[in-house]
DNA sequence: AAACTGACTAATA
DNA sequence: CTATTAGCCAGTT
């Protein structure tokens, strides 16, 4: 009995000891219609003060991957801005999909969008 | 190995 | 409220 291969789609990119793995199985666990941030997904994944590293791991996200990464947003409650500006209308427009609000400076209300795991 | 970069955050001004 | 600063730390060059 073999043991399971470990299924990696970008190979390209040093996933150090899975850490991005465990990133992805947290952020798979944010329910439509909420939102969480990079630090929370950081301390939920056993990574406390590794904010940076959760948009590292969605930055090198293959497209084909299962991960609402939509759903992750900055302490702010506002998508993170990045290279491409178009992005940012992208997920917002992912978001409103899921019933998420901004109100007109872009941002979401995290006491209501909030994800809060038990 | 040193320097640079960044889908971050919290504290200040 | 926005802008700046310092701290952060791994990935890349």
């Amino acid at each position: 009995m073999t043991s399971p291969p470990p299924l990696r789609e970008n190979p390209s990119v040093s996933d150090r000891d899975g850490a991005y793995e465990r990133i992805y199985s947290v952020v798979r666990r944010i329910p439509r219609g909420r939102v969480a941030t990079y630090g929370q997904v950081a301390r939920l994944a056993g990574m406390p003060g590794h904010a940076r590293q959760v948009g590292y791991a969605l930055h090198a996200l293959p497209e084909s991957r299962d991960v609402p990464w939509q759903r992750v947003l900055n302490a702010q409650g506002r998508v993170s801005p990045r290279a491409e500006p178009d992005w940012e209308q992208i997920q917002r427009q992912l978001l409103e999909r899921e019933g998420v609000r901004f109100d007109t400076s872009g941002r979401t209300d995290l006491e209501r969008y909030g994800w809060r795991p038990r």
